[in-house]
RNA sequence: GACCCUUUCAUCUAGUGGCCAAGGAUAUUGCGUUUUCAUCGCAAAAACAAAGGUUCAAAUCCUUUAGGGGUCGCCA
């Protein structure tokens, strides 16, 4: 069975890019009807925190994936690690090392200064005099130290290291607490994972990670390295470059599906095709199809992704997500002409509460450039015509509303523009916006009319 | 510095030796629709990092150079 995983480090929120490697990992998982699992990297005691925990799940709840089986943690299986570790020193397999940390540093600095690659240099591999006197040792693997090491990563290819690159490296710290790159390929391998999909920073501990499995015996994952995002400019994705915590997505006003489907399309593809629904991209994902080079971060598609998806989104669905913008018309009767007249022109949530306040609440003050530009010699006459028709109609429906405004341009036999824009401001106190029929639709006559009396008292003053 | 990965329009990408004088999407610009804005429709502009090979034929294969990214911890 397909068994994926996502394996963070509770140091903080979901990045972004976390998130891209989590999708694809549980779609992977989700497309062969296998496993996605989660699990908790918290070896590094002093930096995690149940907070960051919490945040996760959090993000996954609100993007719709979920995780199978309980969420394993690192810190709970110390034991099973030492057993390990205690098994690879039996078999010869590990040693205690005891160089100090300033020997260590020396080490690197000559290498450095030789340009060689800085690397544990083996002098405890095949100790067996007396141990130096207050040194509590750390257990290091035995590396191979001859050929390459090789693998094929289902993303790049083939790939190859030299032995001469991956030295003896830490399984175990002075004090017994076992290391990353250890309990990484012991946890991947007991939770029977059959393909490992994760960031290309982790390329190098790939090696490091098959060492381990060769000297416990277990069977080697797929593994698949997605290259990074970066930002516009190519370069790493800082917080400088806008939201990277997918939390914040939320408070933005952007939609689960948008940032999944932005995420997906990220150094991934299907084609031309654009837009994947969280189903289709379950059935068209494959990890073959993942680009091989890093992408970069621009929010313009994200944007017009969002805009598709409030588009076509039902308006029952909307009122219950704008109540979070403060705004709750769930229970209003006019709701659906509301939604229909100002969800094409809201790119985000937080844009579309916008755009439903200014029709819900009468303008408090005007701006006197829209006043100026809209408000011609003739005006007056113009309004007080459609104020005159408008308290005569019949208003059943948005048409209408049309109807009366049809009424006064003959009769005045004027353009629309001349009592389009002077309506417009009067009942918005902007220059644009949603439909003048679906606004007065939706204000009903006598809200109509008091926010025409207002703006022209407004312009005597 | 050493090692590894990578390079198609501004951005995301299609492309697996002939279907490519390179296709789609976003962004940009123009036109149309619209009383306005938005939506929508149409159109324009816009790329194979460079140089050498291999081949009848190269974006695609090889070599070198250059750019970008990553890694070099008793962090993960």
């Amino acid at each position: 069975m397909t068994t994926t995983r996502f394996a963070p480090s509770p140091t903080g929120y979901l990045h972004i890019g976390g998130l891209r490697t989590a999708l694809f990992s549980w779609l992977w998982a989700k497309k062969n009807e296998g496993q996605f699992l989660l699990r908790i990297e918290d070896t590094d005691l002093a930096r995690n925190s149940q907070d960051a925990v919490t945040a996760i799940l959090k993000a996954f709840d609100w993007v719709g994936m979920s995780y199978d089986g309980e969420a394993l943690f690192q810190s709970k299986r110390f034991e099973l690690y030492a057993q390990y570790v205690e098994q690879l020193l039996n078999e010869g397999k590990a040693y205690k090392c005891y160089m100090s940390k300033e020997e260590l540093t020396a080490l690197r600095e000559e290498q450095m200064a030789k340009g060689e690659r800085t690397r544990y240099d083996g002098r405890y591999r095949d100790f067996t005099g007396t141990p130096p006197e207050g040194i509590e040792p750390v257990i290091r693997i035995k590396a191979p130290t001859e050929g390459t090491i090789s693998f094929v990563d289902g993303v790049k290819g083939e790939i190859n290291i030299a032995s001469s690159e991956v030295d003896d490296f830490v399984i175990a710290r002075a004090g017994g607490v076992p290391t990353y790159n250890f309990v990484v390929a012991i946890d991947d391998a007991l939770m029977g994972l059959t393909d490992v999909i994760r960031g290309d920073d982790h390329l190098y501990n790939t090696p490091k990670q098959i060492v381990v499995y060769e000297a416990l015996g277990f069977k080697l994952p797929n593994f698949y390295h997605v290259a990074m995002i970066n930002n516009e400019q190519g370069k790493k994705l800082s917080k400088r470059d806008g939201a990277t915590d997918v939390m914040e997505y939320k408070t933005l006003g952007y939609l689960p599906e948008a940032l999944l489907n932005f995420l997906v399309r990220l150094g991934w593809s299907h084609g031309d095709q654009e837009i994947f629904s969280v189903k289709e991209m379950i059935a068209l994902f494959d990890p073959k199809n993942i680009n091989k080079s890093s992408s970069n971060y621009n929010l313009d598609k994200l944007l017009w992704l969002n805009a598709h998806y409030i588009k076509n989104k039902s308006n029952s669905e909307l009122a219950e997500l704008l109540v979070d913008f403060g705004v709750d018309i769930k229970e209003h009767s006019k709701r659906d002409l509301i939604l229909n007249a100002t969800k094409e022109r809201g790119k985000t949530l937080v844009e579309l509460a916008e755009q439903v306040n200014l029709i819900l609440n009468a303008p408090t003050e005007y701006n006197a450039k829209n006043f100026k530009k809209a408000f011609k010699e003739d005006t007056p006459k113009i309004l007080a015509l459609f104020m005159t028709l408008l308290k005569e109609a019949e208003l059943n429906e948005v048409a209408d509303y049309h109807k009366v405004i049809e009424a006064v341009v003959e009769q005045k036999e004027i353009g629309f523009g001349k009592i389009g824009m002077p309506l417009r401001v009067s009942l918005l106190g902007s220059m644009t916006g949603s439909g003048l029929d679906e606004i007065m639709a939706i204000l009903g006559r006598d809200e109509t009319l008091s926010r025409i009396e207002k703006a022209i008292n407004e312009l005597n003053t």
